[in-house]
RNA sequence: GGGCGAUUAGCUCAGUCGGUUAGAGCGCUUCUCUGAUAAGGAAGAGGUCCCAGGUUCGAAUCCUGGAUCGCCCA
């Protein structure tokens, strides 16, 4: 029999019973093996039972308030992957400002109306244009479009709680409600009271599909790169004049072969050069600018007849390609040449064909001049009765017949494809048309001052969206296209008489007043029934046939959601401005410009302060992601692999968030492996080994206050990087020290973990715990079940107060952090030496002097073990391991010497390197002459490099060196064959199958000179291997091969 | 065509104020350790820091120009 007292490693442990070994009892059995997933829905069923997250909010009621608004997403369709990232981003912050002490309201939010609503119903249905839904009924498409926006709810309620994203969706703001609508038109009022809502004509993007204008944001989202073909038209002069023949032809270019038909004048740049040329194949002489004739025409056989500038063509009137709309027409000016800045000569002929409905600068030109717009083109695309044979076709499918009628009247010079960014319809895919229309505006550019005052007090994730990209935006503002002619969205509250006097009502309570209709449902075809009499004349008011503008409802949701300011009034002053919003890139030009919008014209501020920016998700080939090519990553997929938490982490850590993402599922089951594993494992250690029983006290170690230190850093840093909305360095730094707390806190402290001391537990412990807490923001289920475990205390780790970080010990941190670095080199030096780390070592010498020496001797058992030396040497100079070599430190001396550095560094180079040092070491300083002037430099000026001599194993770095003594007698042999024994007797007892617990009977038997070894160390040998007895004749067991020795082992449990 | 961002090892990413020989993780090879861990440790292979100029004693870093990719806009 041998005692049962475990071999070292148990200092400060002398007396009591931290050596009661039997105590060994997990006091909650915890499976290394555990499944996330599965854990977590057991974490999702007890948030539910204990009322969690209601109470995570109540129990902050009257504290000072966390403000967050929620961006509404439409549930129309399933939410994916990228809504994940970005719930995931909301959740962290919440999570953490409430254990921070706020309170935080979640109020959710959905967002139902608009353009991608009608367009999924439409699908459905069949239906293809406006008049086939005014067919179907608007009512009964209404109807289908309310239902439709509801009609994933469920996956998104289910995923949104699956990913543990605390919001309360049973409170939720959805913009289709009569309040929301409601507290909408009287923000419409107030502007409109401002006088800064009008009807414009103008030209706007607009899609003849949909049958409306889009705002300029949504355009924006809709540009495609497509081959169109560009047309180089002639186009016959009328009349001698100026430069001019008659008969001369003017070649315009356009990539817009329809607009063609419609021309209405030439527009050329008055101030740059054009020519008059006869060029081969030309029947008569043709005009264009001149930087452009090569381009046009090459060099060969291409003669100049005259050149001139731009305005010598002005006025010049000429035959129109297609006779559908006289010059008469058109006006004065109607088919002739005018001038315009906006023409450049980089492109086409430096000649360009106007016509005037069809485009803003088209417009611009046309009106200047006086010319009448006349737009043949009906709203649903297709040309009116009066373009002849072009009528009832849709002006881009004219095209083709366009160039055929142009090539048959020797109009056409030619057509060539041209690959350009065209602007489609975000939802249909539609080409634009830019359509001259009346539409209802607000004049946000008005405002331009403002918006950027605004935008200026909001803080940016990242920074450079405030001067960049919505900053350019908001400098560049025009006005905010308002309306809608569509069915499905809240309808524009201004009534309009015979006479045209106008009215803007501000709620529902007033066209009660006017009309006496109360409306249950706002939405049209009802309120379009609602008619009053005009307070201005005898006529009868009726409603404009328009609604507003998707993105007006979403900005409004700061007081719309509790509709203020009708009700809540106090609850909505409580709750603004937004302390935080977050929500991908793309809300630059979409919701964040509409809150801004929004929040400036009615409050004369920006109605958030933070705001985290996301990025896009691409594939794992940095594709992005889309139905058609198939590579959408389904998050269900994802969760039920890995869990929400490593969906989580891998979200928040891998990178900065606004960057974008590569997603890769290999990537999201790194984090699991290396980090949640890691944590679940540390954990389960805890509660594998922790004794049930009290076992006494021992002394709190050196490595107990470093790692505490480390948790006190660690906690400091995570709340200052979470403070700056900064998830990705928080969450590595949590990380890091749970790396240290795994590999180099518990693994160094295994044997007091086995013996049960109880500091070695509470130490443990108490990491664990705050790990749990830092870490709750981040993922949520394992932080809660890990605090569950270790009794943290109350219901959930999410109820629980943010740690305050403890005390700082940074020459604690720093002395481990120069320990384990003479660990490192001396386990190269092992490694370079290929002696085994199993066979002991006399000694290891150390080159470290003042506080270095200090920091490795407060950890110097530490370094003895791990490098498995006996002893542990100093020596002040690298005398004895090799000899020293100095290096110029350019950082320090750079500034001093700047252009000089070169001769600083062949100064240095030239002194006595030993005696340099020595001096340097030691404080002193050494002169240098440069340039005829003696400068000192002391030892921050320079660096000790080692240079090892032969014959040593000696690692080096800098000025620190570890060396080892290789010498291996038989006393050290002897050890090392012990080890080897322990170690093929734990292979047997592993291969047995026992539990780590269980005791043995060991036999052993086999080559003398093992058995000898074994005999000698047989104490030792026992109590690693928990024997309570040994015996030598084994000539039956298993049998193993040590240094080529055979060694016979039997293990039965005792 | 313009604005913003990116480009660093096979992959994913760090890189502070311009400072000596540019780092980590994953993966790969070899060795090692193992009473929690599919873990840990050591060594190795792997780099035109996108390219070209410039500023500087010194550039992955600052400036100019260009390339490629992405986003946003004309």
């Amino acid at each position: 029999m041998v005692s049962l007292q475990r071999g070292s490693g148990t200092r400060g442990c002398a007396q009591g019973g931290c050596h009661n070994a039997l105590a060994l009892m997990a006091r909650r059995p915890v499976d290394p093996n555990q499944s996330f997933p599965a854990l977590e829905e057991q974490v999702l069923a007890r948030w539910l039972e204990r009322d969690v997250f209601p109470e995570s909010v109540r129990m902050r009621e009257g504290a000072d308030e966390f403000v967050f608004y929620e961006g509404p997403p439409t549930a129309n369709g399933r939410p994916g992957t990228h809504h994940v990232l970005g719930r995931v981003f909301k959740d962290i912050f919440l999570r953490y400002k409430t254990m921070r002490g706020f309170h935080v309201a979640r109020k959710g939010g959905w967002d139902t109306h608009g353009l991608p609503v009608e367009i999924q119903v439409e699908k459905a249905l069949g239906l293809t244009s406006k008049t086939d839904i005014e067919a179907y009924g608007i009512e009964a498409f209404n109807q289908r479009c309310r239902a439709s926006v509801f009609e994933y709810l469920e996956d998104w309620t289910a995923l949104t709680q699956r990913i543990g994203f605390w919001v309360d969706l049973d409170d939720a703001y959805r913009t289709l409600d009569p309040t929301y609508i409601d507290s909408v038109w009287w923000a419409l009022r107030q502007i409109w009271d401002k006088g800064l809502i009008y009807e414009g004509h103008k030209v706007v993007p607009y899609c003849p599909r949909c049958g409306t204008a889009l705002a300029s944001h949504e355009v924006a989202q809709g540009y495609r790169d497509v081959t169109d073909q560009s047309v180089y038209v002639r186009l016959a002069v009328k009349a001698d004049g100026g430069p001019l023949l008659t008969g001369d032809e003017l070649l315009i270019w356009t990539t817009l072969p329809w607009t063609v038909l419609p021309n209405a004048a030439v527009a050329v740049n008055p101030e740059i050069a054009y020519v008059r040329a006869t060029a081969p194949g030309e029947p008569r002489p043709v005009v264009l600018a001149e930087a452009l004739l090569e381009h046009v025409f090459g060099s060969d056989g291409v003669e100049v007849l005259d050149r001139f500038p731009g305005s010598a063509l002005e006025g010049a009137a000429y035959t129109p390609a297609f006779p559908y709309i006289t010059t008469q027409e058109y006006g004065a000016r109607g088919h002739t040449v005018i001038g315009a800045g906006f023409v450049s000569a980089d492109d086409g002929t430096g000649l360009v064909g106007t016509a005037i409905a069809f485009g803003e600068d088209d417009y611009k030109l046309g009106t200047d001049a006086g010319l009448a717009v006349i737009n043949p083109v009906l709203p649903d695309g297709t040309f009116d009765a009066r373009m002849g044979p072009y009528a009832g076709i849709d002006v881009r499918a004219a095209d083709a017949k366009v160039l055929e009628d142009l090539g048959s009247r020797g109009r056409l010079l030619r057509a060539t494809p041209y690959e350009h960014s065209f602007p489609h319809c975000w939802r249909c895919g539609t080409p634009l048309i830019y359509y001259a229309k009346p539409s209802w505006y607000i004049q946000t550019s008005r405002m331009r001052k403002e918006l950027l005052a605004a935008n200026e007090a909001i803080e940016w994730y990242p920074p450079h969206i405030k001067r960049g990209r919505m900053g350019d935006w908001l400098e560049n503002n025009v006005d905010w296209a308002l309306s809608r002619e569509r069915y499905w969205g809240t309808p524009l509250p201004v009534w309009r008489c015979e006479e045209g006097h106008t009215h803007c009502v501000g709620s529902l309570d007033e066209l009660e007043e006017l009309s006496g209709v109360r409306l249950a449902d706002p939405h049209r075809p009802y309120v379009d029934d609602v008619g009053f009499p005009c307070p201005r004349c005898a006529g009868r008011m009726q409603r404009v046939p328009e609604v507003i503008d998707v993105w007006f409802d979403s900005g409004c949701m700061p007081f719309a959601q509790v509709h203020a300011p009708f009700e809540h009034g106090e609850r909505f002053e409580r709750m603004f401005p937004a302390d935080f919003v977050c929500e991908a890139l793309d809300q630059t030009r979409g919701w964040f410009y509409s809150l801004i919008a929004v929040g400036t014209l009615l409050f004369g501020r920006a109605p958030m302060e933070h705001v985290v920016c996301l990025g896009l998700i691409l594939d794992e080939r940095g594709l992005k992601m889309s139905k058609s090519k198939g590579n959408i990553v389904v998050p269900w997929e994802v969760i039920d692999r890995f869990g929400a938490d490593a969906f989580r982490w891998y979200f928040l850590t891998s990178k900065q968030p606004w960057d974008g993402y590569r997603f890769s599922e290999e990537a999201v089951g790194e984090g699991v492996r290396l980090f949640l594993k890691q944590l679940w494992n540390t954990y389960a250690f805890l509660q594998t080994y922790e004794p049930s029983e009290d076992v006494g006290t021992c002394e709190q170690t050196e490595l107990d206050r470093w790692i505490l230190a480390r948790l006190s850093g660690t906690t400091a840093e995570v709340t200052a990087r979470l403070d700056d909305y900064d998830a990705t360095f928080a969450g590595r730094a949590i990380a890091g020290f749970v790396d240290d707390l795994s590999n180099w806190y518990v693994r160094r402290n295994r044997r007091r973990f086995w013996s049960g001391d109880p500091h070695a537990f509470e130490t443990l412990r108490t990491c664990l715990l705050s790990v749990a807490q830092l870490l709750a923001p981040f993922t949520p289920f394992v932080a809660d079940e890990i605090w569950e475990g270790l009794e943290g205390g109350g219901l959930s780790v999410h109820l629980s107060d943010w740690p305050q970080p403890g005390e700082r010990d940074e020459a604690l941190e720093l002395a481990m952090a120069t320990a384990r670095d003479t660990v490192r080199m001396g386990l190269g030096a092992r490694g370079a030496s290929k002696i085994k780390l199993r066979q002991p070592l006399h000694e290891v010498v150390v080159v470290a002097a003042g506080r270095e020496r200090a920091a490795i001797e407060r950890f110097s058992e530490v370094v003895r073990e791990e490098l498995n030396v006996k002893a542990l040497r100093f020596v002040a100079g690298a005398e004895e391991l090799g000899s020293y070599a100095l290096k110029a430190n350019y950082r320090a001396l750079g500034p001093r010497f700047g252009k000089r550095m070169p001769q600083v560094v062949a100064a240095i180079e030239a002194l006595d390197a030993q005696h340099a040092a020595v001096v340097l070491r030691d404080g002193g300083s050494v002169g240098v002459n440069v340039e005829g002037h003696e400068h000192e430099l002391t030892g921050d000026d320079v660096s000790l490099q080692m240079q090892p001599l032969d014959g040593y194993q000696v690692e080096r770095e800098g000025a620190h060196a570890v060396a080892l003594d290789l010498t291996i007698d038989a006393e050290l042999r002897a050890e090392m064959l012990g080890r080897e024994i322990v170690r093929a007797v734990q292979g047997a007892r592993k291969d047995a199958g026992f539990d780590v617990s269980d005791r043995i009977a060991l036999e052993l038997g086999g080559d003398p000179v093992l058995i000898a070894a074994a005999r000698r160390h047989e104490a030792y040998i026992a109590a690693e291997v928990l024997a309570i007895s040994v015996a030598w004749d084994n000539t039956s067991g298993t049998v193993l091969h040590i240094e080529g020795m055979e060694l016979r082992v039997s293990v039965t449990r005792a």
